[in-house]
DNA sequence: TCATTAAATTGTT
DNA sequence: AACAATTTAATGA
């Protein structure tokens, strides 16, 4: 495709590339669109290429045997992810999945590894990355401080939140149980919370699917609410 | 396009 | 955890 280098320019890191860099790292890159609800990763799999969202909405999930979910975060355009896999050489540890129509880039694991030995730049590119996920990663656990309703609301804000732009409605495929299970509640509980979120006009749930009207008072639901909710 | 059925998801106890 | 109600998806006329 000669679109695919275009779409590779719009890498945020490839501008921190020399121009020898960049030619090598257009030509081994893959670009690949996949539709709504295709695997674009498999768990188990050995990992060969770097992943990069260029358009659309990637789920990263991980389940348990029985195929239910037992966490996952959203990856907007612009994020990365698989480099933890390539940095161990080891198989992934989770599933890719495109939430909507999606273009993805791959860059091979001999061109990431080869950029890792010879740019800098890449590397603090890499780091930062990385950084911001363990950042996610370690705020998801504050969370479990809150009370159930609370905590329902910041997951789902967290879930929204990269692709969400102001003033603009967005739905996300979800279901309550899913929810339950990121959120660390019971199903049951989850939907309380939901219609609760609902009344508060934060929010509009559907079949499968949950609409988010104010990103920002979902991001601080019950924060300092002089409200009734104490138990 | 419509009716029927199965499966998934939700609301409630 | 269990149950009924609702929504969606699939199937065939």
């Amino acid at each position: 495709m000669s679109e695919a280098s275009n779409f590779v320019l719009a890498a945020s890191w490839i501008d921190l590339l020399t121009p020898e860099q960049q030619i090598r790292v257009r030509r081994s890159t893959v670009i690949e669109r996949f539709a709504a609800g295709t695997i674009i990763e498999r768990k188990g799999d050995w990992a060969r290429a770097w992943l990069g969202v260029l358009d659309g909405l990637v789920k990263i999930s991980v389940g348990s045997s029985d195929g239910r979910l037992v966490s996952f975060t959203g990856i907007p355009p612009g994020g990365w992810v698989g480099e933890g896999s390539l940095v161990k050489r080891e198989r992934r540890k989770y599933d890719v999945i495109a939430l909507r129509e999606s273009v993805v880039a791959r860059v091979p694991d001999d061109t990431f590894q080869w950029l890792l030995d010879i740019s800098i730049p890449f590397n603090r590119f890499v780091l930062v990355q990385m950084n911001e996920r363990l950042a996610q990663f370690i705020g998801r656990s504050e969370y479990r401080l809150l009370e159930p309703d609370a905590r329902v609301a910041r997951h789902l804000a967290e879930l929204f939140n990269p692709l969400l732009y102001p003033g603009t409605g967005l739905r996300l495929a979800i279901t309550q149980e899913e929810l339950g299970y990121l959120a660390g509640v019971s199903r049951q509980r989850a939907n309380r919370a939901l219609r609760k979120l609902e009344d508060a006009g934060v929010l509009t749930v559907s079949y499968g699917a949950i609409d988010v009207r104010d990103l920002e008072r979902l991001k601080h639901f019950g924060e300092t609410a002089p409200d009734d909710a104490q138990q």
